[in-house]
DNA sequence: GGCTTCAATGTTAACGATCACATTTCATCA
DNA sequence: TGATGAAATGTGATCGTTAACATTGAAGCC
């Protein structure tokens, strides 16, 4: 920088502000100062001024695994918005551990973002003591509790489930199964089935019985779907947590030869690409999984803007996606 | 840190020292040192650090788009193999343009990172300047091209464009298409559709008239296929750039009443989850998307701690999967 | 003319850590 | 006993920028 003044003939601090608040220096300066700094190849040190001004441009996002498109769409809806405010994110995973997400989050907390977005409301008691100490807007994504520590975005998994088993109901089920994912960690798997237990109950059905876990693959569906024929309950539906464990699933009804929908309906949750293009397409939830991100991008612009926080909860509902898995047959 | 300093009563440089090089602090020195630490919640500002050590621990990463499994795959890799290290990944996009990625880095490169990771080989003028003044590891990802500007880690699309051609001749197949994209920007798409016809060339069979494209969807496949039919030329084996663009044309086979692969060989590139899953099982190009980033990682680190460049392209190989739509029959 | 006012620019001192060098302490040994 | 050296710690300067305040100069006005 101080080259570049060197060769205009004006001290840095011209220089610092022709570049941050062009308003304050004479036109004709400005237009010196700017082609030295293209002509010299001059980078301003971010790092230096985000010391000095003591805020930086920096936003955390830690996912549980990047390699997921509910996770992959949200970071790009999340980038999305904030690229415009010049603003970057600051990539880190948790693999679904809170402890190993307290220690990501301590390392990123060293260079000083100014927001910090998270997956779900779990948190380790360090976490919630660092953010506290840290003072920065904090974003919690999916989980959508009343109650969150600063500012909670996604949808209701409850609602989802039970519009799923109302669905189900209407199309004549009463005897409607979960399969669900073993990674305990996973709080999207116990909400949605705390979801579908209590969807049931409010529908005054069973559901002794009617629930199976397996590894939240494909190859985990047809395993548990096997578990639960072999049980001997009797059901008439599949309520999977995750579109993929729905076509794992579906490969194993092919296989005993049941058919769906006539025999058994099913339904998976997500929307994944895939469930569109299986055969037969497979009834599903849509998540509003890059408006997630892309709200909390906005979200974060807005808090930095000094401007109130009208509301702690966003919902950004969910979607019904029936396909042939569930049709009136 | 000069609050922790004058509880433990020492020096903030002892504080520094007790944290950054422990072995030249007495043992007892640094007990009373790190509980200060533990109990005032002191975290150290990695902003300060970076500035006066004139070194980071940030790697920018840029990628036309998150949101594909690709890309997020390889942000896995790249992640896992940084986070030991205590490095972050800084995420940007460049939506497939090279004037947006130049835009991108400009503003990354004030924070000035340790390393950067970009996706393909083209380059704008303005971003080999600043990258080759900002003297870091700069590493190029998926083209391997045989002169890069620092470090290529990749597959080559010819070779796997060649694999599938002569599994395809294997099978007695001699009029093979090709179903491309029409985003321009991709250069993995033309890279490919280069493949195919060298590959045919070698193989001494004709491609005129063997070549569509459309959007890169899964509805653009289906869309190209009908072209590809309604065109009247004669073909037995449809070579897709994307899995997704070969679902499209088996979902129009289907409909057609073209059988696979008794009347047509289909396959993909990518193995996309879908390939499997999907009835029937599509052949496909299984590419090394974990280990591209995890790899370009691993180099970060090398070239970090100083070890010298053995070879400037890495190619990491592919693997050809072959499934139902091109199986013997 | 002298005074005010405001725009344009300059000066100084931080921001919070670490590097290079200086100092202290204390054990070791001729 | 005092010289020697290594280990432990301290001092001052500095990284590149910007906030806060100071200065300059010219226009506007009575």
């Amino acid at each position: 920088m101080s080259d570049v003044a060197r060769q205009v003939g004006v001290s840095t601090m011209t220089v610092s502000r022709a570049l941050s608040q062009p308003q304050n220096v004479a036109p004709e300066t400005r237009e010196r100062i700017l082609q030295a700094i293209g002509t010299q190849g001059y980078v301003p040190n971010g790092v230096a001024g985000s010391l000095r001004a003591q805020r930086g441009r920096g936003v955390v996002c830690i996912v549980p695994h990047i390699a997921n498109s509910v996770f992959s769409d949200t970071l790009q809806g999340l980038n999305d918005a904030l690229r415009p405010a010049s603003m970057h994110v600051m990539l880190g995973t948790s693999g679904y551990s809170s402890m190993e997400e307290a220690q990501v989050l301590e390392e990123f907390v060293r260079m000083r973002p100014e927001a910090v977005v998270l997956w779900g409301t779990r948190r380790h008691p360090k976490s919630r003591a660092l953010l506290r100490r840290l003072g920065v807007c904090v974003i919690e994504l999916f989980d959508l509790v009343p109650d969150p520590f600063d500012l909670v975005i996604g949808f209701s998994n409850e609602l989802a489930m039970r519009a799923l088993v109302d669905h189900l109901r209407s199309q004549g089920r009463r005897r409607i199964a979960f399969v669900g994912s073993t990674n305990e960690r996973d709080t999207s798997n116990t909400q949605r089935a705390d979801g579908w237990r209590t969807a049931l109950r409010h529908a005054g059905l069973a559901s002794d019985g009617l629930m199976v876990a397996a590894d939240g693959t494909t190859a985990g569906g047809e395993q548990a779907f096997r578990h639960l024929v072999a049980s001997g309950v009797v059901f008439d539906a599949v309520c999977c947590v995750s579109d993929l464990m729905a076509v794992g699933v579906l490969i194993e009804c092919r296989r005993m030869g049941i058919t769906v929908p006539q025999q058994l309906s099913v339904c998976g949750f997500g929307d994944n690409p895939l469930a569109q293009a299986f055969d037969p397409p497979l009834s599903t939830v849509r998540l509003p999984r890059y408006a997630i991100g892309k709200v909390a991008g906005e979200q974060v612009l807005q808090r930095m803007a000094g401007e109130p926080v009208l509301q702690r909860t966003i919902d950004l509902g969910f979607e019904l996606i029936v396909r042939a898995t569930s049709a009136v047959h």
